[in-house]
DNA sequence: TCTATAATTTAGTCATGCCTAAATTAGTTT
DNA sequence: AAACTAATTTAGGCATGACTAAATTATAGA
């Protein structure tokens, strides 16, 4: 069996990997929240294991093995944020967090009924694909907010799921994946977004913006 | 924090006081799959940590905090049952290996709902007591099967949650809290149980008879 | 009481996975 | 090309929680 520490660089170099492309042992350590040099540890250690390709000063990246655990222990969390989301009525700011925990200890049993009760569903509450039992992900090419422009409609696709009290922030403005708005007016100068939502009108700051993916949709008022 | 194991141990040094009074670090040892010298290592460790009383060569008890902390994870484990048996359908031979593992990670929170999805219950699916809230426990004072004899009723009350081939064994049987059977016949130089169950007649092992506890029942056909 | 046996404890090891501090390498500048 | 800076790696340590082997204590029998 792997241990969780194992699991979480995986995972966590799987999602580096697929934004950056190259992983640097600096930024994983950044990114799980260690220092370089257990970083380096451990990937040194997973190199032996042969869950990733590693050359010194030259980066990190899964070999198949890797990125099937990988991709396993990424569909445990986004399947467990759902359920708790639906069955439990956890608030979506929360499920994050316990996910972390609970999936590196959850069976694939308890797993497929889980998956089952939800019926097998595609995203997360924030709107994060999950891979299928064979590893498969459908990737969406969402666009972030930022590069919106006034007057355009468009869906949330996704909104990142690390921080709990900005998530409660976006939630307050009901943007979940799967809103409709549009923007009202761009403020110049890096300014803030003020859109449209059911009827509501909502300033969004930059910063919120950059964590929330959109898809763009044909606006028929506005054409 | 605590860590996994001194939970576990906390739990053991619990579920062995209950019945055996002394707990020595043999016998805790022996329950939880371990060496005695680990044991001895680890109650050392509880002691200084004030949840234990603890003197070379004399065994182990609980103080209140220890007590308090083992009720606790002995009620997550117990809901767990009961949940994974009820929300997701995991066969009851099946709960406790995963209850284990889960009962480290669950937030309050997600106790909480599963306790109000449940209604708030109090017994798990082997018919063990749910600790409340507050660590309190109705202990029902049932009978071991093989103290039962001829022509006596009951019901079973609780049965023995570790060994999961017996659970699937005594399961084909329907033998689950809450069934009424009525012995037909105990055979003589310790042997086997005639049991009635809804007008199916069933031989029952003494080995089986050992883990499953019952209440006895006014018979009205048989007075 | 003395001794044999069983239970328990001590002492020393090992694997994980983190840390800090020091050394090394890579990538600029000048 | 030399030197400086930033990134990375090595080296050595620490806490957990397990292990084996050896020493100690308790207990029961002769």
């Amino acid at each position: 069996m792997l241990t969780h520490a194992v699991e979480d660089y995986l995972k966590s170099i799987y999602k580096l990997q697929e934004k950056g492309g190259q992983v640097s042992t600096g930024i994983l350590a950044e990114y799980l929240d260690v220092k370089p040099a257990s970083a380096t540890g451990m990937v040194k250690k997973l190199k032996t294991m042969k869950l990733v390709c590693y050359e010194r000063y030259r980066g990190v990246t899964l070999t198949a093995t890797g990125k099937a655990i990988a991709l396993e222990i990424i569909r445990h969390h986004r399947l467990l944020e759902l359920y708790l989301f639906k069955a439990l009525g956890v608030p979506w700011d929360g499920v994050h967090d316990e996910a972390e925990k609970l999936e590196h200890v959850i069976s694939e049993e308890v797993e497929a009924r889980m998956d089952e009760f939800l019926g097998y569903p595609t995203a997360d509450p924030h709107g994060a694909p999950i891979p299928d039992k064979n590893g498969v992900v459908t990737q969406t090419a969402s666009i972030p907010m930022t590069d919106l422009q006034d007057g355009q409609s468009c869906v949330v696709a996704e909104v990142s799921d690390n921080d709990s009290a900005l998530l409660r922030h976006i939630g307050s403005f009901n943007l979940y994946p799967g809103t409709t708005f549009r923007v009202i007016e761009v403020a110049p100068f890096e300014g803030p977004f003020t859109i449209d939502i059911a009827g509501q009108q909502v300033v969004i700051g930059r910063e919120v913006a950059k964590h929330i993916f959109v898809d763009k949709v044909q606006d028929p008022d506005n054409v």
